[in-house]
DNA sequence: AAGCTCATCAACCGATCGGTGGATGGGGAT
DNA sequence: ATCCCCATCCACCGATCGGTTGATGAGCTT
């Protein structure tokens, strides 16, 4: 009989991370060796456990970091695969925009599931995942496969990590010296990524880019 | 000794009913009678189960229901405490803007927690609500405080036909000028409107009086 | 008659925005 | 070595925004 299939479950939501513990302990093969509230923890404690799968969601808020170190679940994802290829990550999340999806995927992970799944679907992807496939949600599925098809049509630019951070405190009303001093860099630095965001979301006000950025599901 | 807490949980992902249930059914004295996926259901089963809880997240879309029909956390718990007063509902959820807490607590939730929260918070405060009392995170129940101090801050303000006309069109990206030119009135009368609309959502740009309005449900 | 809300309009001015035209350096791919 | 993307930064300047202070008139309610 084989080993154990040993997961670490990252989860900023203490109950949320009960649940998928509850799931995977009481499921044969599976054992929970880990778990963690941030980005940050995920990889610490993936170089740690070295865990056959990290079953990650994608945003977790880190009150200890500061802004600019916040580590989401796909920059986590990116540094675990960095650093243990033998470990797979599968993302459990909310979110199903395609910039969260494709982020994910490109990150390196080898799955995407959402927590509105039943509880079966997650468990049938982690072993999915471990033996070396790739878990989808149907929906997620169906996303990548339009985004074969149409690769110009259907691409949405996508914005960098730097320009959505930003993107995001202006929808929150803030000027631009208001969002330098947030994120420790100059108003010089807040304008260039603002005109790289207008060029890419094809718009001219910084109001037309937020809610432009909503209805392509980048905000 | 006296009868067992008996609780209904109603969120709509599988996983974290499973890590409520979970936490729930391991803490002595209390007893879960039921699940529900969507406000309709939990309506229902709080009716066919007379819980002394119900344990209720706020946004459970219904894929089964049409939008005019959705029944949501706040929604459901106003049925259900206008039905059995003898059962009582704690919100437990991810959303802490002012109106989704405002709107739980009108429609008579007797507690307002977080998933954030550790899951022994979350146990403490069925025992609290059961026992009469209130159960708020600490950060809802300074946002309840700031509102008792400035009650005429508290309604969410309503925006006159023509300020919602012209706030559409100041989200679409247009200018003072561009609005005046579209609705057949002068530049002047668009900023009046707009100063107008920045103090009933007591913000003081157009870009987050957009995204302001829209968490309030406005555009 | 008085008061309120709404829609309309004006002028002034400080603050902010957005565009232009530059720039350096890091990291990765070719 | 070269190219590309990203993050960072600067100065200048015209355009726009937002706040202030002021105003009239219509329609409705008390």
């Amino acid at each position: 009989m084989t080993d154990p299939i040993r997961v670490v479950v990252a989860d900023d939501h203490p109950i949320v991370r009960a649940g998928i513990v509850a799931l995977l302990s009481a499921t044969d093969g599976i054992e929970v060796v880990g778990q963690a509230a941030t980005g940050r923890a995920a990889v610490e404690l993936a170089r740690s456990e070295r865990p056959d799968l990290v079953l990650m969601d994608l945003r977790m808020p880190d009150a200890a970091a500061a802004p600019g170190e916040q580590l989401d679940g796909s920059q986590a994802t990116a540094r675990i695969v960095e650093e243990q290829p033998a470990t797979r990550v599968l993302i459990l999340t909310t979110y199903e925009t395609d910039d969260h999806i494709l982020g994910a995927i490109e990150a390196g992970a080898s799955g995407y599931l959402l927590k509105a799944a039943p509880p079966e679907e997650i468990v049938a992807g982690v072993r999915s995942v471990v033996a070396g496939q790739t878990a989808l949600a149907p929906a997620i599925a169906a996303t990548l496969v339009r985004r074969m098809r149409e690769p110009q049509a259907s691409a949405a630019p996508s914005l960098s990590a730097r320009e959505t951070q930003v993107l995001r405190l202006v929808a929150d009303g803030l000027g631009n010296a208001q969002i330098a001093t947030a994120l420790f860099i100059s108003e010089a630095t807040v304008k260039t990524h603002l005109i790289h965001v207008f060029e890419k979301l094809e718009v001219s006000s910084r109001t037309r880019a937020v809610t432009r950025a909503q209805e392509w599901g980048m905000l």
